[in-house]
DNA sequence: TCGATAAGTTAGAGCGCTCCAACTCTAGAC
DNA sequence: GTCTAGAGTTGGAGCGCTCTAACTTATCGA
């Protein structure tokens, strides 16, 4: 009853027989035409009003060939990197009068495949991926059918746009931060395949290199989660020689990673120091207050929206953008011990 | 040239051509009817791989008259609570069929009411809505024409079903528990017109009351974020005489909470006890340990698919579920001093 | 041999909208 | 008084699909 018993929506042909008028006029009153009189503008909208009427999307979009929404794609809804990206996203989008339709991969790329796969058949005007997993030839057949802009991660495919942060200079910054502050035996709990994961890594090993310091390099594999950083963490404390310093692929992995080190009885930063990635939320949380490195996560996102949009009305093209990270220095680095 | 050179996607027509086969038997076989011979769905399923063929959802819900897609409006995707509320909705709506749609709410109602206009005008089969600030009588307009659960926050209006937790229950666990730590200065910083923030704070009011602490019963407005949580610290330490514990609406609120009491120099819960509300991933960071008040997240999102899923399929009713909170004790609430 | 039944297939009428070309008026130019 | 231009409005085709009813052909019992 409850479903099956609703009336059926009013149509554009219903307030066009109450306003009495043609429905090509409703139509171009519902798009707020320049061309209508006052007077015929003034019936419709009343003749709406007391139906009720609201016009359907699906026809609307089908008649017009265009939906004036753009898919986003987000890998983890519980990451808040996501959440910040998702905002800049949102608000170059509002501006520019497109609509949002979100969707979560959570973290598996069959379901971020799938999801793919709705969007293309919702027909939607554009994509933006965030942190995504999937292989590039997938994105690559995506990026063929509707324009597609990956944040946090590159594709180094023509068609498809990115905004990312310069991750190999991040961790460079990483790694020299720590350097200074005197560790030597710096590990890295890496994000594995998740974006930006690969050149997180190389960056540190390059860096650890140049600095003399390429026989204490030390890369745990990860995966971007807490859980990952905290496993990361028990590996490297089961080891023989402690490193004196963890710079972990984002902040999540160093929440996991701290706790497992507290837990051991280790102090931070004064046993071992955590060093972070992305600068989220949860990083700036002063009870936490990990030193990490920044993104900036609602630029990204906006920057990736505002890159899409342009495309999608031949004001620009698809390009790689590439922010600057920064260090944010709180309280989970300090002097290595003497 | 990127997005306008595209070209022309294939319709079901086209298929139809290449497999020498009418256009409606090309839908039954994209529909997977059991009345097509194999030898027809061969040809049909070859034509529409080499072709890329992709039905046109909008063209097919149009047709159909149904969408097969829920929209789910998140109000905060900072809220880890949201997350976990989605996963188990997500969850329950696969297993059925459903698709969803997410729209983020971002804490303003105005927001959220342009998204729910959006879910109506796609003509979604349903539509849930998490921890929504909207006023009932606008859900109650939604909820006439498509079904409505709401999650985190009860109706009274029939016609829209609700999954909640019994939050009254849960502020009388928490007062109950720090109480029996001897606490009797507990203050209580709320979720404003938040969902659940008003049966909270009832629930906190008459438990101090039964328990004869009615004079001491204090509650600083806030609004379920860290920063609200932070302010309603500061607030608390500023008077005259200092409660020895705090509940807040949520665990986001908390961790603002403790932020500000840590910098002011005292310890929890040495100091002052601190205990939130919904137990989401952050309270659980052992970094945090917090101790809180756990509603069935997961449990209640799927909940609140399945019963919308049956209700569209006239196989149940909307109605009010109310499932338990219980106590987690963590790190953050300690006996009170002597 | 003749329906009757089942299995497989199809034409055609929509779904609710947009878009285009064409139409009707009115007002001003000459 | 005719012509033109512009403003306002309209009918009708079409977007890509589903759905119904009807059609064709093979199968089978009587």
């Amino acid at each position: 009853m409850s479903s099956t018993g609703r009336i059926h929506a009013p149509t554009l042909e219903d307030v066009a027989q109450i306003a009495g008028v043609s429905r090509a006029l409703v139509s171009l009153v519902m798009r707020d035409s320049p061309r209508v009189s006052i007077e015929s503008r003034r019936r419709v909208t009343d003749a709406a009003t007391q139906l009720g009427y609201r016009p359907n999307l699906m026809a609307r979009n089908l008649a017009s060939r265009k939906t004036m929404t753009i898919g986003v794609l987000l890998n983890d809804l519980h990451n808040p990197w996501f959440a910040e990206v998702t905002d800049g996203i949102h608000a170059s989008a509002e501006r520019h009068g497109y609509q949002l339709i979100l969707a979560s991969g959570r973290r598996s790329p069959r379901l971020e495949s799938r999801a793919l796969d709705t969007f293309l058949a919702s027909r939607v005007d554009g994509i933006i991926v965030a942190g995504c997993r999937l292989p590039a030839s997938r994105l690559d057949a995506v990026g063929a059918e509707v324009s597609l802009v990956s944040v946090g991660r590159a594709f180094s495919t023509l068609g498809i746009g990115s905004v990312t942060t310069d991750d190999a200079d991040g961790a460079r910054m990483a790694v020299e931060h720590l350097y200074d502050l005197g560790h030597r035996r710096i590990a890295h709990i890496d994000g594995g395949k998740g974006a930006g994961a690969s050149p997180r890594r190389t960056g540190y090993l390059r860096t650890m290199s140049r600095l003399g310091l390429k026989e204490n390099a030390q890369v745990i594999s990860g995966d971007f989660t807490e859980e990952a950083g905290a496993h990361g963490a028990e590996r490297l404390l089961r080891g023989a020689l402690l490193p004196t310093a963890i710079f972990t692929a984002n902040d999540l992995s160093a929440v996991g990673a701290i706790d497992v080190v507290e837990r051991a009885g280790l102090v931070v930063p004064d046993d071992i120091s955590v060093l972070g990635f992305d600068n989220t939320s949860l990083a700036a949380l002063n009870h936490i207050g990990l030193t990490t490195i920044d993104q900036p996560r609602r630029e990204m996102g906006a920057a990736a929206a505002t890159m899409l949009i342009n495309t999608l009305n031949d004001r620009g093209e698809l390009t790689d953008v590439v922010m600057s990270p920064s260090l944010v220095v709180r309280r989970t680095t300090g002097h290595a011990r003497a």
